[in-house]
DNA sequence: GACGTTTGAAAACATATGTGAATCCGAGTT
DNA sequence: AACTCGGATTCACATATGTTTTCAAACGTC
C-alpha cells in the first residue's frame, strides 16, 4: 500500500490544524498520509469556509499538485498526522509514486459527486453521502471493524464539507440516530445497515462513493 | 490555439442534445469543441440534474478521461457543436494534444471553485461567479467583443450548474439586471462594469475564474 | 482536580430558496 | 396569419435550512 521511500523522503509529524500548504503559495512538497486526517479547503473574505477534499490514511496531499504552479485551495491537518514528505521537484522530474495516477483519477471523480451532492442534494442526502463515502474509503484502507470506524471530524467540519451549517447538521444527524440508521458518537462511527444508508443517500447503482 | 490534426482525427458535427458521452460507458473519443457549448453533467433517479462542467469552444471534452475507465457523467451538447473527434486509443499511448495537461489542471482547480459557490455561496453570488466566469473563458478564446459575449444558455442550464431552480434563477437575473451590473437577452451576454460583477461574486483576490 | 476551551445539543425565530401553476413571448413552421 | 413549442416571466404559497443564543458535556492543560 504504502509506496516506495526514496531518500529525500522525510516521516514527518503534525498536529491538528497546522498547514500542509497554503492558499495561492507554490507547494513545495506532497505527503502521503499514514495515520491521521487532513483535508483542502477555501475560506470565502467573511470567513465562509467549504471543505473541497477529505485526506484518509494512504492518500496523497494533493494528487493534484503536481498539475499546477499555485496551491488554490490549503491543506490542514485536521487531527495529528503521521505522513511521508516527498519534495515536490522530484515529482515533476521523476516517478511518480506508485498508484497516483489512479488516485488522482479517484479524487477527480469524487468531487464530482460532490457537486452533485452541494447542488441537488437534501442535507440527509449529502449526510448519508458523506459518511459512507467515509465509511467505504476507511474500509478499503483497511481501517474499518465490521460496520464501525473512526471518524474524526467535527460537526462543523460535516457542515463545512456538505456546505450546510453546524446546527443543522446537528439536526439532521439527530433525526437520522433516531431513525436508526447510523450511530455516530465520541468520533466513532457505526452503520447498522449499509443499503438503508445507500438508499437515504439517494446515489445511483454505479456510484462509487 | 487548435492542436495539431492527426490522420485519425475527424472533424465531426452534432445538433442540440446529443451525446459525446454516456454515464458508466467507457468513452472512446476525445473532442476539442471548435464551435459551439457543451456541458457534463449526472442525473438524479427522481430526474435531478447537476451540470459539473461547461465547454466552450477550444476545450476538451472531457482532459479528464484519458485518466478514467469509465464516464461517471454524461457529455451532451448544449448547441450545435463542431469538434474534432480523436480516438481515446491514441490518447493514451500516443502524445497528449498540446495544452491538455493545463486545462486538465485548470479544469480541476475551477471545479474547487464550483464547490465552494455551491456549498457557501448565495444566488446573486453563484450567478456572478459563473457568468463572470463564463465571459473570462469567452474572452481569452477570443470570443469576446468588448464587454459581450454569446451565452448559448437557458435559465434551466444556469439553474443546473449552479444547483438552483429554474424559477430562482429567473428571480434573481432580474434583480441583478436591475440593478444595473449586467445584461442578459437572447442569449448575448453584456456585463457593463466586470468590476462590481467580481464584487458580487465572492471571490478573492488571487481566484481565476 | 480545577480551569478554560471546544464541541454537541436545543429552542425560537428569520429568510432564502423551492414548488406548482398560469401566462406570456418570440422563433419557426405550415 | 394561425399554430406550435420551448423558454421566460410572474404570482402565491410552502418549507428546508440558516441565525442567534443558551446551556451542558467533553476534553485538554496546567
Amino acid at each position: 500500500m504504502l509506496s516506495q521511500i526514496a531518500p529525500s523522503d522525510d516521516l514527518v509529524f503534525f498536529r491538528p490544524h497546522q498547514f500542509l500548504a497554503r492558499e495561492n503559495e507554490r507547494p513545495e512538497a506532497l505527503y502521503e498520509i499514514l495515520e491521521g486526517w487532513a483535508c483542502r479547503h477555501r475560506l470565502l473574505s467573511d470567513g465562509r469556509r467549504q471543505i473541497t477534499a477529505l485526506y484518509l490514511p494512504g492518500d496523497h496531499c494533493d494528487a493534484i499538485w503536481p498539475l499546477s504552479d499555485v496551491c488554490r485551495d490549503a491543506v490542514v491537518t485536521l487531527t495529528n498526522v503521521r505522513a511521508v514528505r516527498r519534495p515536490l521537484g522530484d515529482i515533476h522530474t521523476l516517478d511518480r509514486p506508485k498508484g497516483m495516477g489512479a488516485q488522482l483519477a479517484e479524487s477527480i471523480e469524487r468531487q464530482s459527486g460532490w457537486l452533485v451532492s452541494l447542488g441537488r442534494k437534501t442535507a440527509v442526502e449529502r449526510l448519508a453521502h458523506l459518511l459512507l463515502e467515509l465509511f467505504e474509503r476507511m474500509r478499503r484502507a483497511g481501517l474499518a471493524y465490521g460496520q464501525q470506524c473512526a471518524l474524526p471530524l467535527t460537526q462543523t467540519d460535516i457542515a463545512d464539507a456538505t456546505g450546510l451549517t453546524a446546527v443543522h447538521v446537528n439536526r439532521t444527524l439527530q433525526s437520522m440516530r433516531a431513525k436508526g440508521v447510523l450511530e455516530f458518537h465520541s468520533k466513532w462511527l457505526r452503520i447498522p445497515d449499509l443499503g438503508a444508508l445507500r438508499d437515504l443517500a439517494a446515489l445511483g447503482p454505479h456510484d462509487q462513493v
